[in-house]
DNA sequence: TTGATAGGCAAGTGATGACTTGCCTATGCT
DNA sequence: AGCATAGGCAAGTCATCACTTGCCTATCAA
């Protein structure tokens, strides 16, 4: 069941900003993220709470990491989202009428 | 910020439960829903317990609760899972082509 | 090879959160 | 009135999690 790592990977709000940069610029470095978290969000976080961080959402799938020499970049993945969406389905499209009388 | 809340009540998997009880039927009393996740799901929890995660989905907009007499019917809200896809949305829909050359 | 950059592993700490127990209020039935 | 049902409030406990510090490995440039 992914959908424990999934719930609990967003739980965080350090990492929702992390999916945020992601989605910004997606292919960055641990490096990369640990700056822009400091400068954009004034996020006064040590480099391995980042990377357990990555680690998280790496397990969730919402992250892709490949490493190419000393660099390892960091991908964005959306596709686990669609997971909610489809377990709790919105009720009824647009009714035509007053739906509850 | 209302995600906070949001993602907040996504991360229990009891809350996720008890979401999934109130698609297959809205409208639950407190009891009810703590007879269905004893009896469907095998989960001994308080009614006190139910009661709090009811409140935290209930703070996030998942649930909305209208009194009648004595008792409370909680009704599901899908609404608010609109916002992750909204924040994090599909990278591209079918590119014809490379997408990134 | 030396040094600098990029990253990983592991243990320890502090705070948040889930859950329980005990008691209290309100509505409805007889 | 009296009792049972439906729910709420408050404090206390225990575990999970975010974060840090310290040290180690790997790649690249001089």
């Amino acid at each position: 069941m992914v959908a424990e790592d999934l719930f609990k990977a967003l739980a965080d709000p350090t990492r929702r900003i992390i999916l945020d940069e992601l989605t910004e610029k997606s292919g960055q470095t641990l490096f990369e993220i640990c700056g822009r978290l400091s400068m954009k969000h004034q996020l006064t976080i040590s480099r391995q709470g980042v990377s357990q961080h990555l680690a998280v959402l790496d397990a969730a799938g919402l992250v892709e990491s490949r490493r190419e020499g000393r660099y390892k970049y960091h991908d964005l993945n959306t596709a686990p989202l669609r997971q909610i969406a489809e377990r709790w389905p919105a009720p009824e499209p647009p009714g035509p009428e007053e739906s509850t009388p």
